[in-house]
DNA sequence: CAAAATTTTGAAAACGTTTTCATAATCAGC
DNA sequence: GCTGATTATGAAAACGTTTTCAAAATTTTG
């Protein structure tokens, strides 16, 4: 036998589904006696109101979908996280797709989205030709979360990747560096960029050059790559600034393997400050973004969109805070 | 302008409603033509099928629900990237629920199940208290994901923790190590309790005693604990088994700081092989999980249950492969 | 070529809600 | 106790599909 429905409800009640469904959504303007006989049965029968039914009368889905493209970004949990307390807090659902890097694929999805399979998107990381004509053609409530989508008007949400930066190079100046490096991330990210761009600005800002730039990825390999390069050069860096504790990681541990000492021979900043980066060893000087803090905030931009489709929210910058810890210190002397 | 429905189609092509449906879910029961000019229409006219409506005819949800009870485990995203694979394969979509630990919502969440929010639910991690009697009265497809769910009638997918924990053991023996050592995860999950089990047993096998347990959680912290009580004892291990990967770089860390080598001084083995142990200083030896396939094993055993209930379907061990790097050696010579 | 078998289609009901509109019940004011 | 305002309820339509049942069109058979 199947589960109890609205007429359910309303029979044992004795009163009409119109009633019940009041009683449901708009429990004020029922009247109080009906209403407790009412919540009175629901209790007895186990009513739980049918998601379909109620979707398809109100067009709408009750649901957000967080689109990913390929592998999840490092902290992709954590900020999911983020993203599913703030939307189940406002009664909202989170749907998980990826669309593996294939247009045709997140062109569906898009396509799907608007037969009411969500309210709108999140979309982690650049999800640009996928999305680019079909926004202009059907908008959809969308943000974006850690990358700019360029071109597009989706307003976004990150880590302040500009000034971040900044503080991590600020910090290696007072530790009195002079030459100083950067590992960057993937510069098609705006991510990337931005924090290549916030080391060449602070560097300049004090009439300094970059000694060093050496160009990677988001990952633990880029490290260990641009520490061989690090080795090979003439006029080594004594600080660098890789682009993400996992590069930070895997530089420190290829130094290591040559006997080169962190922070004594070289200091070494990450960012992102993941649950290991206080406790490697040298704990890591890194900077901590606010992953679950960038879920929320895109939750609540996003259903902002909404609701009020026509509001223009501008891009949510959320600060970054330098943490200090073993990596970094003052310049070998020679 | 709302979206195009199916009867717009319909009208579009010449034909009722019901012949456009049957087009669309099986064109093999349609004329040629009618197909062909049917499908011209929809091209034309952009429809794409609404989710609701569908669902509410169906009684069903296309959707399978992650259910996670607070912190994402440590591989939390690796396992839902297979499950979203797998399921999108299966035209299904994925929600992500976190029940934050309360059983009230865990129940919640449960009861929408049943009214067509999802087919099936996948749970990662013990949901015991929150899922026992509910799953007694209404039982629903439910496959769990790296842990057992003692004494309920839920099958399960995890890694072999009992023989990779023996093969880690194996292992040690072979390099000549006698006094053995173990840090445990969280016994009160399966997993913890397998891997000691494993650990226990294989010593025993060539009639040893565990020279240290110690009993901590998967997480940092813990090693960084057990190393501090490593230290303190007088008998040391001269090999110790951490339960997960990021309990041997806490451990080994701390050590490191207090000039002990690894594994010149003593051996480390981890448990999971995350994307940092093969980049770790020294690289970690550990037991690789197959991390995707566990996602995807589980969504297959999810969905035959969801097609045919009555199948009682076993739980699906998947194995573990000792990946040896440089964390392990031969014991010191005294 | 008529009858029988087969294929293809359509009308209508159902899935479980919410909401409009109108009516019935209640209340306040005199 | 009567009128007008207010509050509380119900009947019925709608949301967009799928499917049953029967009828119409087509093909096969004798």
């Amino acid at each position: 036998m199947s589960n109890p429905k609205l007429t359910d409800v309303a029979r044992l009640a004795g009163v009409s589904p119109a009633t019940v469904s009041r009683a449901i959504n708009q429990p004020a303007i029922v009247n109080a006696k009906t209403l407790e006989r009412i919540q009175q049965a629901i209790q007895q029968i186990g009513y739980e109101t049918n998601t379909a039914g109620r979707n398809l009368r109100l067009r709408r889905s009750d649901a957000l979908l967080v689109m990913i493209s390929d592998a999840p970004s490092r902290f992709f949990s954590q900020i999911l996280m983020g993203v599913e307390a703030e939307a189940s807090e406002a009664g909202y659902n989170v749907l998980v797709s990826n669309t593996q890097e294939n247009p045709e694929r997140g062109r569906r999805l898009y396509a799907s989205i608007q037969q009411s399979l969500a309210d709108g998107i999140l979309t982690f990381g650049g999800h640009n030709q996928e999305l680019g004509d079909l926004i202009s053609n059907h908008p959809i409530p969308i943000v974006g979360v850690n990358e700019h989508l360029e071109d597009l008007p989706v307003p976004v949400t990150t880590v302040d990747n500009l000034s971040a930066s900044q503080a991590i190079v600020r910090h290696l100046l007072e530790l009195g560096h002079r030459k100083i490096g950067h590992v960057t991330g993937t510069t098609t990210l705006s991510s990337g960029r931005d924090r290549l761009e916030g080391f060449l600005s602070e560097l300049q800002q004090v009439g300094l050059t970059p000694t060093w730039i050496c160009n990677k990825h988001y990952n633990v390999e880029s490290g260990r790559e641009a520490a061989e390069e690090w080795l090979s050069l003439t006029d080594r860096p004594t600080a660098v600034f890789c682009s993400c504790d996992e590069a930070a990681f895997g530089f420190i541990a290829a130094l290591r393997r040559k006997e080169i000492r962190v922070p004594e021979d070289v200091s070494v900043v990450g960012f992102d400050d993941i649950p290991l980066a206080d406790h490697y060893c040298p704990a890591l000087t890194t900077v901590r973004q606010p992953h679950r803090e960038l879920g929320t905030t895109a939750v609540r931009m996003l259903l902002e969109r909404i609701h009020d489709v026509e509001v223009s929210i501008p891009n949510q910058l959320l600060e970054g805070k330098l943490i200090v810890r073993e990596s970094t210190g003052r310049p070998p002397t020679i």
